[in-house]
DNA sequence: CCGAGATGGTTTCAGATGAAACGATATAGC
DNA sequence: GCTATATCGTTTCATCTGAAACCATCTCGG
């Protein structure tokens, strides 16, 4: 007879724990900036590079694009990001920062920085890259099996 | 100025990961067993001990009561376990495999090994014992970053 | 005992997420 | 050019999740 141990089961662990941080890390930027996870997301990408479309953004970060609309939608209500017309494609706009989505960017970014360093604590240089490692091939092996991916 | 390449952040790259290994799981045990997620959790760890009140599940799974509530209404529903009144204690239950939940059991937990190593096929022993460390020390120093477990 | 909390569990409600349908524009084949 | 199809983005709907309110029972101080 097969025994599986749930605490020993990686899937199981991957998932409690990825839980636990994506929980930190939006408690945090909603106290201190009131954004979400996906509105903060948005914010890197773009300004990472020089204005994206919010199709490149959901390639970018991974996130559905139903996402990526409401998240561009609060970011412009709030007036962080602006949407430039497309000169390429009428159907699609350029999103960049304003001049406040640029300041908030500015402070966002080292308390980022920051929390993921007190939440990796302890670990060596040398863990951290071993960590991201693992990650970037678990990432690869298991798309296959996601049947929403494959 | 302070960059931060979201690619390279551990916060986001830890939830991408761990939501495409979910998702991966998910289709799997929902298509060969019609199981969700949180029920295959209860039945693991019901399967693991004597039978478990819902409150001692929701500890071992670390899933909140509500879906715990919701996840045993499904099994017993469909017959996979049984409430058995608890002499010590009239509010819960004491909830028990019943035969066709073990025999269920006694096939998904294979299944489950298998998917996790290929998911995890290429890593070394060494590598995973290393990974699961990381992952315990991780979700110690998250803790108290997390505004809902504080 | 008895009344005031505490605790196990369910129900209700609100927010987050993604699949599917949709409107508008772009592109390709004829 | 013109129609068929593909793509960008929004809206709608169904599902998942957890916070809060709730009911029943249990425990503890008097």
């Amino acid at each position: 007879m097969t025994t599986l141990k749930l605490d020993q089961f990686l899937p199981y662990r991957l998932s409690i724990v990825s839980n636990r941080v994506s929980s930190a890390v939006a408690s945090t930027y909603q106290a201190l900036f009131g954004l979400k996870i996906p509105e903060w997301r948005l914010v890197a990408i773009i300004a990472e590079g020089e204005g994206a479309t919010q199709q490149a953004l959901g390639v970018a970060t991974r996130m559905d694009k139903v996402t990526v609309s409401r998240a561009a939608a609060a970011l412009v209500e709030r007036g962080l990001i602006e949407r430039r017309p497309n000169a390429n494609d009428q159907r699609s706009h350029m999103l960049t920062l304003t001049e406040a989505g640029r300041t908030l960017y500015e402070n966002v970014a080292p308390k980022a920085l920051e929390l993921e360093s007190q939440v990796f604590a302890g670990f060596t240089a040398a863990e951290i890259k071993a960590f991201r490692a693992m990650l970037d091939r678990i990432e690869t092996s298991a798309a296959p099996f996601d049947a929403d991916r494959a």
